[in-house]
RNA sequence: GCUGAUAUGGCUCAGUCGGUAGAGCGUCGCCUUGGUAAGGCGGAGGUCACGGGUUCGAUUCCCGUUAUCAGCUCCA
């Protein structure tokens, strides 16, 4: 048979081979750091026997599939350790991560204690370098081998693989697991891990069943390459927005006012204003958009209408009792029907639309209390929200607009690199969640796939993540942990305007029924907000710095021309302050780059006799001597243009 | 909502095997300070999250509540 490799070169062999043993025929080296294979383009074990002509790859650590394949095995050491050390476990799923692997473990909670001394069973499990082997077993019979080692889990999942599947276990020393593997050849490969966490997990994730015991860990094939990882954990939380955020005084909570309800602080409200009425600005000018200011809450109503009240009443925070109460009322979780009342103030010809309506929108939802976090998951927040009402052959050029005008707002703020595009349809298999038939969901789910495709945006499909009215186009973010949100948001629903009883008159003068997009331009503030920490780890955009300028008097003596020098700078609207107090001036300085204000100006005689100041900013090559109106214009300038500029890495 | 951990001055934390608390930083005052990462001295500031229980006595032990953190689940 004849094996072609990666490099295109191949190699000749009489009698069928395992990848291992091609691997081992290339090299020692690539068989010592062999984790997987893939024969055709398809990930195998290492010991699966090629016996035809194909081509093969050898994955290494360095493959994330041979990575994948590592962490994997890991958490079969971690699964024996456990089964060691607390016989009683019962064994569930344990698969390799992004960064890791984790298993479930129906079992006590374990502690750090508990972790550590799991790692040094695992030390010893590895020392022995047991041998990692394979083997299958017909369905029944492997349904008997795991009830007899009275491991429930694996029973369950056996019994769901289909008829024909072929069932395989892995074994190492005394250990045995159910598993499709791949795997390493030995547990003496794994050279470096590190078990970081434990908690809670539902089998299967369902909410319903079995509370299991979930270790996180991750392993390396260089303990280096384990080190660093380490420290980058801890590095990130430097740039954790719910840690920063609190330091450098942009918001904080407080346990009486309550769970998801933080305070803005004033430097943090200087920024989201900044946001805001840029925002607002560039909707009313340049996007065509009407502004509107509704109310925060309203009866039942208008939910019962919309149907809210019958799908999310348990997320709303609804005020009275509908049993003993004539009116009840509800805080809104959205701004849809508000604004649609709005748009129904006057009878509207085909040739008003669309009708663009925007509106700086705060919004309550009912989260379940384990579900706040900082500002990304919050109980009250306010959108940058809107809704277009326009004709339906107007849908597509709108969608468009609608996303260039998020994907600017985006630019501007530097984060147009940071983002994920995901198209999010119905879910086929629970239709009743949903307004609509099948031709309504593809027809609606099709027009957003053009309007992506079309815009040359990369995209993934999801299911199940559509609003009940239509699909989305959502925007997705990265927080520093890695754990997704969606930061924008443009649905496409041509369902509720006839809830609503929405109508525009035609050409020839007949009621028809509009589309309706449901869009922001920057999503939420305080979740954006958060998103803006963790991307520029504090040091912001000059634009939108809460302090923009500090004025720090070299003593007490020229405490007059700094007081000259600050009335300047507000006086062409720059957010400055003074630094007063009568610390040294190195101490001064010190502080207000702890604080991550962009510009310095320190000033002493020799400034005050010139009409200079002293600029010290934290962007490279930007420091010396400068006349105070030509500092005063080059900032303007640079506010003005949102420049996003390269900041001093010193932290 | 679930599991686990945590809650001590503005911040970071120590401590009391049950006898009502300490440090550093910050803050305030005085002195000092003419140049780029911490000048000196002194003062104030805490019902040890809240509510019960056990006890002669609870910040410490137990229970509950609230909040925070990690993860799960959820996120129209």
């Amino acid at each position: 048979m004849k094996i072609t490799l990666k490099d295109g070169s191949s190699k000749e062999y009489e009698q069928p081979m395992s990848v291992y043993d091609i691997a081992r025929d290339i090299s020692e080296g690539l068989a010592r750091n062999a984790c997987a294979g893939e024969v055709d383009g398809e990930v195998v074990d290492l010991r699966t026997i090629v016996d035809k002509d194909c081509t093969v790859n050898i994955l290494t650590f360095a493959d994330e599939k041979g990575k994948a394949a590592y962490r994997h095995t890991a958490s079969h050491v971690l699964a024996e350790a456990v089964k060691n050390l607390y016989p009683d476990a019962k064994i569930t799923i344990g698969p390799s991560i992004d960064e890791g692997f984790y298993y479930d473990f129906d079992a006590e909670p374990f502690s750090r204690e508990d972790l550590d001394k799991l790692e040094a069973e695992m030390k010893k499990i590895i020392k022995k370098n047991a041998k990692i082997e394979r083997f299958t077993m017909p369905r029944e019979e492997a349904i008997k081998y795991m009830e007899e080692r009275n491991e429930p889990y694996k029973v369950e999942l056996i019994k769901d693989l289909p008829e024909d599947a072929e069932i395989s276990f892995y074994s190492q020393g005394d250990f045995t697991d159910l598993c499709a593997g791949p795997h390493l050849m030995s547990t003496g490969k794994i050279k470096a891990f590190k078990l970081i966490s434990s908690s809670m997990a539902y089998w299967r994730g369902d909410s319903d069943r079995a509370q299991l015991q979930r270790i996180y860990g991750t392993a390396f094939d260089k303990k280096d390459d384990l080190k660093a990882y380490l420290e980058h954990l801890e590095d990130i939380k430097k740039r954790d927005h719910n840690k920063l955020g609190r330091e450098m005084e942009l918001f904080n909570t407080v346990d009486v006012i309550g769970q998801g309800l933080p305070l803005i602080l004033p430097k943090g409200v200087k920024m989201i204003t900044k946001l805001q009425r840029w925002i607002e600005d560039l909707e009313d000018n340049d996007w065509g958009y009407v502004r509107t200011k509704t109310p925060l809450m309203a009866k039942s109503d208008l939910y019962k209408i919309s149907g809210h009240w019958d799908h999310y009443k348990e997320g709303m925070f609804v005020l009275g009792d509908e049993e003993t109460d004539k009116e009840v009322f509800a805080l809104r979780p959205m701004t849809c029907p508000f604004q649609y009342y709005v748009y129904k103030n006057t009878q509207k010809s085909y040739r008003d639309l669309p009708y663009r309506m925007s509106e700086t929108s705060t919004l309550f939802r009912k989260e379940d209390s384990g579900e706040m976090h900082g500002l990304t998951r919050v109980r009250q927040f306010t959108i940058s929200e809107g809704h277009l009402v326009i004709r339906p052959d107007q849908a597509e050029e709108e969608l468009k607009s609608c996303l260039d005008l998020a994907y600017y707002v985006l630019s501007v703020l530097g984060l147009q690199n940071d983002i994920t595009f995901r198209l999010s349809k119905w879910d086929p298999e629970n239709k009743k969640k949903y307004l609509g038939d099948d031709d309504y969901w593809n027809s609606t789910q099709d027009a957003l796939r053009e309007v992506l495709v079309e815009k040359n945006v990369e995209f993934v499909e999801a299911d199940g993540e559509a609003a009940f009215y239509g699909p989305k186009i959502d925007i997705q973010a990265k927080n520093v942990y890695g754990k997704e949100d969606t930061m924008i948001t443009i649905q496409l629903d041509c369902a509720t305007a006839e809830k609503f009883d929405m109508y525009y008159i035609d050409q020839n003068g007949d009621k028809k029924r509009p589309y309706i997009i449901h869009r922001t331009s920057l999503g939420c503030y305080e979740r954006t907000l958060a998103w803006l920490i963790e991307k520029y780890a504090g040091l912001f955009p000059t634009w939108l710095c809460p302090e923009q300028v500090r004025v720090l008097p070299i003593s007490e003596k020229y405490g007059d021309y700094a007081e000259k020098v600050l009335a300047e700078l507000k006086k062409n609207g720059i957010d400055a302050t003074m630094d007063n107090r009568s610390e040294k001036i190195g101490y001064k300085i010190r502080e207000t780059r702890l604080a991550k204000v962009p510009y310095m100006l320190v000033v002493g005689q020799k400034e005050e006799e010139e009409g200079k100041v002293s600029v010290r900013s934290r962007f490279l090559g930007d420091e010396g001597q400068k006349d105070l109106s030509t500092f005063i214009d080059d900032i303007c300038k640079e506010i003005r243009t949102k420049e996003i500029r390269k900041v001093e890495v010193e932290q």
